[in-house]
DNA sequence: TCGGCTATTGAACCAAAGTACAGTCCGCCG
DNA sequence: CGGCGGACTGTACTTTGGTTCAATAGCCGA
């Protein structure tokens, strides 16, 4: 499986290296000299700020490999308009060795890779088109895991306030905020309140 | 990375047994005897005429690992509703061991396996969906108040990550990411990062 | 009655976040 | 040209967040 990379500037990243030692980097005025015939991937890096347009014409010409976009800002938004162009999937220009490696495998043998939060996102609203299940069941697993003060808590903190705002509107010390959100953290395996508010907020991460 | 498959009867299938060498086929009653701690990945098959029900809630009391669901008769409703039911993927029973490792591969690292017809069915289906929706939520008035290096920050931020790890990612220093935010809140006249995480993930506070 | 869960709080501690006061370099615009 | 804003970095500092040791007290089911 040969690797192609396309980016404005001839800029091999560590982590590119590593999941696909025998890439070549190219850059876009370069297309043409790609040969047709082996097994491979076309990646094409989309830095911030530029126009998705302009990347994939920019490759019109080469020949019909699958096409994976290296996204420096990526969003759902983004990932779709990128399969919709034709492109077999869509990542994170920075994404770890190991999940490169895994895109590289799943789109080498025809298939398409949709980042976690779009396929989350597309399952959800498929489902709720057929108008099965309510949305609000997944949105509140993690409130089925905490007890009732540390949803309090836990919306307190979501929605922005410091431990010492949640303690003075649940009239207890901070002391105790802490300890309820130590126990929140436990119960939903987080890092810290940022990641709370990512999940109590229902952020696709 | 350990397999346990499960099974009205204890019958382990050629392909399984070359894709999966180390499994170990269990009964539906040998449930609790699933060690927890180590990483590895619940499989369970539906044969034909059997209600998922049935079989999702025979193995309710195994260790949280993630399930893959086999399908003698898949069809993308079955996908879906065991997607919704919070396995993390579904694929035919006679499956190829090709196929069996990269479903693995991928609910292994935390990914969701969805089918190729499926998937290209979601994308089709929604994307004019999910397009009108990202547009309208797009609510780029906090981005049209900073700088696009800002807009950067201020998106990995709002995402749960650390200074330490938006610095990585921009490939700048700490100091430099903490001068960023420290412009964005005077901006956007915010306290803190949980505040920006509000704002740019569209919390009705 | 006893063990387990929840709620509460304290002291002390370390790490992360944020501020204050600097500076350099670059491109743009009048 | 010189001023302005953006990007970037440094040192030093304060504040907040989060953890690790505790402890007390109430409720509830076995």
């Amino acid at each position: 499986m040969q690797h192609w990379i396309f980016d404005r500037e001839a800029e091999m990243l560590a982590s590119w290296q590593e999941a696909m030692p025998t890439a070549r980097i190219l850059s876009r005025s370069e297309v043409s000299n790609i040969p047709g015939g082996e097994p491979g991937i076309l990646w094409c890096r989309l830095r911030s700020g530029e126009a998705m347009d302009d990347v994939l014409s920019a490759i019109h010409g080469a020949p019909r490999y699958p096409l994976v976009l290296f996204c420096d800002e990526p969003s759902d938004a983004i990932v779709m308009k990128a399969l919709e162009a034709g492109a077999a999937g869509c990542c994170n220009t920075h994404a770890a060795p190991e999940v490169l490696r895994q895109v590289a495998l799943v789109v080498g043998n025809g298939g398409l890779w949709v980042g976690q939060s779009l396929l989350r996102q597309l399952v959800g609203s498929t489902a709720r088109t057929l108008g099965q299940r309510s949305r609000e069941e997944k949105r509140d697993d993690w409130a089925q895991l905490l007890s009732e003060r540390e949803v309090q808590v836990a919306r307190l903190v979501a929605g922005g306030a410091s431990n010492k705002e949640v303690a003075s509107q649940l009239s207890i010390t901070e002391r105790t905020v802490k300890a309820h959100l130590g126990a929140i953290f436990e119960k939903l395996s987080l890092r810290d309140r940022l990641q709370l508010s990512v999940r109590v907020n229902g952020l696709t991460v």
